[in-house]
DNA sequence: GGGTGGCTCAGGGTCGACCCTCATGGCGGC
DNA sequence: GCCGCCATGAGGGTCGACCCTGAGCCACCC
């Protein structure tokens, strides 16, 4: 096996991230790791690793489904170099989870349940370009991937014509952020949260916050 | 602090009980694991810890404010010996949970972000017989308790600090009605609305209709 | 090069949410 | 009879939510 797989870790608990580490021993290299997702893309951009280990649940991201967060380090890749590849990490095995992260770029998912003997198999093979899912998630991948033909497409047509910026935006208003908060959160001016809310809302055909709750809610968007 | 602490680690991710377990090093003596709740009464029973750190939400338990692992643990006291300490580690931040470990007997509630020193003062207050919690819950932990002197009430004292016409209001408004809209539902004037938002949010101590929804919700009165 | 769409922001406006103070009348307890 | 709680409501204020217009920047596409 050549040189050990070059590794990065992301997740909020030092605690778990450690964890790993200890139960991984030599059979990778731990080349960054990172707690959040800003330092995350910046711990990727600079060591350039061959797989990133991240937990779909992270502050910055919105903790439900994880797409921004996986995105954001898609936009990561050297165009020269070896593609980063992404496998979650997640306590969650709910299909909305994998899917959404499995959608977002990510070419595997476990939960951390998983032992270490599987889970540096599954490093491995998500190196070499393999999608490896947790046993009990395999059957309902399968399924939500062969029913929509190639593309994820159609799932959620309304949610689609909205553009990234305004699904983040959307998610936190949705969870009852007040926009000053939401501006905080995505470093950007409440104004531009305004601009991106109100898209939102006439895309989506609605015209208050608390609707746009309970159409998260019925979509189990949050 | 003479004797390390001698301390048992419950939770169903291995790799969290080593990641605990190493960055705690030699501050305290990790002397069993346990990734259920079986499993841990067997191994409290065998080493007699003093202080039990567990996960709330275990396979076995109900995933559900952990009660019955933690009580299912409290029954393992050895009479004459030192009392076994529960100190509860978990990703939950909602209030249900906290007080829900609580009232199984736990002596303190520190989320999974903690910092390995901060875990570590934990422990050792937790073994000495003090009540930790993370500076986020210790409010709402006070005002439960306080304000229900002693045993956890019955029925939910809170809401009965709240008059018949004000628990009307209040889940007109935790639905996302509008004032103007609750006044016509209940034949009366916006001012008195607000009027009676006002104190529902005061003696709730709650800031906003969103968090009004929440908390509802929570007592399931939707 | 021009068109399109996404992301960013500003000014300025309406209206709802929430607060404080104040006032009325009824009802029950000390 | 006074006090306290409740239900009702008004006046007046701050601030957040949401809208419209307009605008600069960038990337992509034809």
């Amino acid at each position: 096996m050549s040189d050990p797989i070059r590794v990065v870790l992301v997740d909020d608990h030092r605690m778990f991230r450690s964890g790993v580490k200890a139960e991984l021993g030599d059979a990778v290299a731990v080349v960054g790791e990172a707690p959040d997702v800003d330092s995350a893309i910046k711990v990727v951009r600079e060591v350039q690793p061959d797989v990133v280990l991240l937990d779909v649940h992270l502050p910055g991201g919105n903790g439900n489904g994880g797409s921004d967060v996986v995105t954001g380090c898609a936009g990561v890749q050297t165009p020269g170099g070896d593609p980063v590849r992404f496998l979650a990490l997640s306590v969650s095995d709910a299909a909305e989870d994998v899917i959404a992260v499995i959608r977002a770029g990510a070419r595997g998912y476990v939960t951390k349940t998983i032992s270490p003997g599987d889970l540096d198999t599954a490093i491995r093979r998500v190196a070499e370009g393999d999608a490896v899912f947790s046993p009990r998630l395999a059957g309902f991948v399968l399924d939500a991937f062969g029913a929509t033909a190639g593309e994820i497409a159609e799932v959620d047509e309304e949610l689609d014509r909205l553009s990234q910026r305004e699904r983040e935006v959307m998610r936190l208003i949705a969870r009852g952020y007040q926009y000053k908060e939401v501006a905080k959160e995505l470093f950007i001016s409440v104004k531009t949260v305004e601009t991106h809310v109100s898209s939102v809302l006439r895309k989506l055909q609605l015209s208050s916050r608390h609707e746009l709750t309970s159409w998260a809610m019925s979509r189990r968007l949050l």
